[in-house]
DNA sequence: ATAAAATAAATCGTTCGCGATATAATCGCA
DNA sequence: TGCGATTATATCGCGAACGATTTATTTTAT
C-alpha cells in the first residue's frame, strides 16, 4: 500500500485530508457521546461550551466568551438568547460601557453545574483511554490548532 | 496549579471537556484555513470532502458516502444537491434498486481534482508540522473515534 | 401471491457557525 | 468641543448537521 517514494500531489489529497477528517468526524463523535448526557439538563453541546466556560468564571462579556470559544459574536448572541429564555442568564449591558453585555449565570445555571458534574465522567468511559493519554492528546491538538490559526 | 491528588469530579468537568473543545475547537480553525484555499474552487469544506471522497471512487450511493464521511442523508441530500447545481456531480436513481441513487462525478466535477491537488500543500504547510507526527495524530484521532462511537 | 418488515432517500424543523453588514457607544485627536 | 475612527454587539443570509418523520421500493415470511 505505502511506497517509499516521496508522495504524489495525488496522494497528499487522500492523506492530508484525513486529518482534517479524522478531527472533523471526532467531534460528530463527540455530539453525539455528549448528546444523551447533555438531554437531561436540556443543553446542546455548544451551550454545555458555554456554561462551562461560565461556571469557571461568572459575568463575562459576549466578547470574552467568544475568545475563549473562538466563536464569534453572530453566533453566541443567538445561542446566549436561548440559553437566557431558557434561565439559565441573564444578558445586561454594561453600565461603564454600554457597548458590552455582561452574560452572568442565574441561580438555576448555577445549580446546573451540580448536576453536570456527571457528564465528564461519561465521557471520560466513553473515550477508554488513560487520563494521561488523554491529557497529552489533548495538548497536540491544541497546538495543532495554536498553529493553524497563526 | 496541577495538585496531586485524585481529580474531583469538579476538576474533571473542566479537565474532560477539554479533550473535546480541543477537537471542537480544532476543526473550525480547519475550516477557516480551508475556506481561502476553497474559495477558488468554489467549495465549502464539507462539500470538498465528498469530493475528496468521489475522487478516490467514482459512482457511490448516498448510503455509501454517508458511511465513510459518517453524516446522514438528512445532511447530504442537501448537501449532493448543491454539488449538482454547481455541475460538479450527478444525482441518478439506480435502476436495478430504485430506492438508490447513484452518484457520479461530470467531466467538471472530475476536473476539478487537478486544481484541487494544490489544496492539501497548503493545509499541510499551515499545521507546521512533520508529515510522520500529522500521520501519528491523524492515527490516534481516529481511534479516538472509534472508540466514541463503538 | 401478498401483506408485513426492512431499507434508502428525502423532507422538515431546529441549532450552529460564519462572513458581511448594521447599529450603537466610546475613544482620540485636532 | 466635536467629529472621525475604533470597538462591541446584533442582524441577516446561507450552508451544514441532526433527529424524527415520510415516501417509495425491495425483501421476507406466510
Amino acid at each position: 500500500m505505502a511506497k517509499a517514494d516521496t508522495p504524489s500531489s495525488e496522494d497528499l489529497l487522500k492523506l492530508d485530508s484525513f486529518l482534517c477528517f479524522a478531527i472533523y468526524s471526532a467531534n460528530h463523535a463527540f455530539t453525539r457521546v455528549y448528546k444523551p448526557l447533555l438531554d437531561d439538563l436540556e443543553l446542546t453541546y455548544p451551550q454545555y461550551l458555554v456554561m462551562v466556560v461560565l461556571w469557571e468564571k461568572d459575568d463575562q462579556t459576549v466578547g470574552s466568551l467568544g475568545e475563549k470559544l473562538f466563536l464569534e459574536s453572530s453566533t453566541l448572541t443567538p445561542m446566549l438568547k436561548r440559553l437566557e429564555a431558557m434561565g439559565y442568564i441573564t444578558r445586561v449591558r454594561d453600565r461603564m460601557d454600554e457597548r458590552q453585555v455582561r452574560v452572568r449565570l442565574t441561580d438555576t445555571g448555577r445549580a446546573l453545574r451540580h448536576r453536570a458534574n456527571a457528564v465528564p465522567l461519561g465521557i471520560a468511559g466513553a473515550t477508554g483511554m488513560e487520563p494521561a493519554d488523554l491529557a497529552r492528546l489533548r495538548a497536540e491538538i491544541a497546538a495543532l490548532r495554536a498553529s493553524l490559526l497563526r
